[in-house]
DNA sequence: CAGAAGAAGATTGCATACAATTTTTGCAAT
DNA sequence: ATTGCAAAAATTGTATGCAATCTTCTTCTG
């Protein structure tokens, strides 16, 4: 698979290049333009951006240790391919940090805050009301983009970053084991949760919140593949 | 400052000898050989693991994007310096995720578990009893290691990866902003945590857990030393 | 003698070179 | 056609070289 087209340069970043290619390919996974076990080569990625190996080499590097690319000794990187056991700590970890997220935010929210989720919201009806992949992809990148600028007012960076890989890697687990692309509920709940965000009631934005992480879960088909992943197992 | 002899291999690690770097330098931060400020040159970490300064390089950007280390561009690596913000951020996060640990930790856990927890604090307690800069890096050591051989237990790799951070830069906060070296009551709440968790009484154990979490945070002393960072910033 | 200016040295950021390894290709044998 | 094998091509892992930047030391000026 050619990895070509599919990343697009947002900035022109003068200082810490590895970090922009990082950038980069994490939203180009986020959004499906990268699917599951697309094989990430240095050569390649470092042309796309117009840096020598070295440069492309460590952005897959740190992407590795965050979990979304998987580095094969010898063999290089490839967009990860979550198993279904990855799949369900992803979300055990969501299903407890998110909560704290919440609390934390409820604490710190302004009107404006409130203002930008709105605008957020309005972006994701707009999307789902249009057809294509494209809309698809800037419907994905919207939902998952609701729940760091959540973790971003927690005002807790640590915890932000956390987020932003779970983030990630939740999307590449609904990629594999989705099962109907989207969960269109996705957004009234979101709504539900600014809601009750502007209530400023942790409790319930909590309970909002762990009822959409069980919704997305429950969208998914982990056991049909591990049947699959067994199957795989065998040599195919 | 150097960091000469601080530094001791593990393991003869054939393969991804980053990674090796990597521990050893965690380690070496974890128990204080390292003091926050502490200069990693490329060139010195690299002749000292017998590696070009290439692997030496990734090694400390991994660090650096967990925390441990900050690199500033043109200057180089240093043992991070954390402030008293983060350091605030670094026990919120830790209050928020060593309770979900235990929840699924208490689902898990065996006889041999406790049994292996029994003889870490019996380590724990040996050093306690014996002088020298040596057994105190020891206690810090194993007193981390406690926290560390929880995380295992939730079976979930991401939390497990998530405390291994956390606990590293814990590490750093406490020789930075540490009253009184080691709360010496740690041991006894370990210990209070240990038998809770026995009972797989998973609300206490979070309780006991929150305690200690605050008990270590009470014995730094945050106030004082935002005094010295705003010092420093005014150049000096 | 304090302080500024500048040259020398050291260190990082990045590109490139080369060896080790894997993957692909080509071809012969069954 | 398919399997087996060997050579060629491609890719990664690592070391090293060079330019840019920072640090330190020397020297000069007031």
């Amino acid at each position: 698979m050619n990895i070509g087209e599919k990343i697009v340069l947002t900035e022109a970043a003068p200082e810490d290049r590895s970090a922009a290619i990082r950038e980069a390919l994490r939203d180009a996974i986020i959004d499906r333009r990268l699917a599951p076990g697309t094989k990430l080569s240095e050569a390649e990625v470092g042309s796309l951006f117009d840096v020598s190996r070295t440069v492309a080499r460590a952005a897959l590097q740190i992407l590795a240790f965050e979990g979304l690319v998987t580095i094969e000794r010898n063999r290089g990187a490839f967009v990860s391919n979550p198993s279904p056991e990855e799949a369900r700590q992803i979300f055990a970890s969501r299903r407890l940090i998110e909560p704290g997220i919440i609390a934390a935010a409820v604490e710190r929210i302004t009107a404006e805050d409130i203002e930008q989720f709105r605008r957020l919201l309005d972006e994701e009806a707009r999307y789902m009301n249009e057809r294509g992949p494209a809309a698809r992809r800037a419907e994905i990148k919207a939902s998952g983009e609701f729940h760091l600028m959540l973790a971003r007012l927690s005002g807790n960076t640590i915890l932000e970053r956390f987020m932003d890989e779970l983030v990630a890697r939740s999307s590449l687990v609904i990629a594999i084991y989705g099962r109907s692309g989207i969960s269109s509920c996705g957004h009234g709940e979101h709504a539900a949760i600014v809601e009750a965000l502007e209530k400023r009631d942790a409790a319930r934005t909590s309970q909002l919140m762990l009822h959409h992480i069980d919704h997305i879960e429950a969208d998914l088909d982990l056991r049909l593949q591990e049947g699959m992943a067994l199957r795989n197992a065998l040599g195919f």
